[in-house]
DNA sequence: TCATTGATGCGCT
DNA sequence: GCGCATCAATGAT
């Protein structure tokens, strides 16, 4: 394991989910299946959780599925939406106090072919343009890796990659949430990097 | 390029 | 039983 690929700490994670969504543009997502690493680079992130974000899935209290969010920091929440898609978040803040961010988009830096096979041999803009294909791409589910600890190193984590600047990103409200109040609907809580 | 729609399974009421 | 932090195929512009 280089320099670059070393797990982000559990400092990292342990901060207001606004903040580390920030901070997740640029940073690589690292994905080892035996022998085979896969890497992106984030491009796209959503916070979730806050005081009372309607619009999390926290906001409905504790239950089986939004345990680890309720978890320390540091931890993957993976949950399947629509009956088909895993959606890969990493939890926040400290715990007890539920909050996470979910991986919108990335592109491929390492084991791009890995990827794409992954994804049925789609290519190009649309291997991991979208939460539910991000997952896919790096073979993340809900069986495998919900509650996974992203700080040991092993199977998957988050490294420090290439941090962005201010200059390079873009905030705006977040996608899918219609049904939250309108003051978390228009919340701009997704982050992207400018192109 | 944009809008529409079916797919599909589980958590929660 | 309802609705969901989506995707891909389809058909129109």
């Amino acid at each position: 394991m280089n320099e670059a690929s070393v797990p982000l700490s559990r400092e990292f994670y342990a901060r207001p989910a606004l903040e580390v969504a920030r901070d997740l543009l640029g940073r690589h997502v690292v994905r080892r299946i035996g022998e085979k690493a896969l890497v992106g680079r984030i491009i796209e992130a959503e916070a979730y959780g806050g005081a009372l974000d309607s619009a999390s899935h926290a906001s409905r209290g504790l239950t089986p599925r939004t345990a680890p969010m309720f978890g320390p920091p540091g931890h993957a929440y993976v949950y399947l939406i629509y009956g088909l898609h895993d959606m890969l978040n990493v939890v926040t803040g400290p715990e007890g106090e539920p909050s996470a961010v979910l991986l919108r988009a990335m592109t491929p830096v390492r084991g791009e072919a890995q990827m794409i096979a992954h994804r049925g041999g789609r290519r190009g803009r649309v291997l991991s343009d979208g939460p539910g294909k991000l997952a896919q791409a790096m073979n993340v589910s809900v069986s495998e890796l919900n509650r996974h600890d992203l700080c040991l190193g092993e199977r998957l984590w988050l490294a420090p990659g290439e941090p962005v600047p201010d200059a390079r990103v873009t905030a705006g409200p977040r996608i899918g949430i219609d049904y939250a109040e309108p003051q978390d609907r228009d919340a701009p809580w997704r982050f992207i990097i400018a192109r």
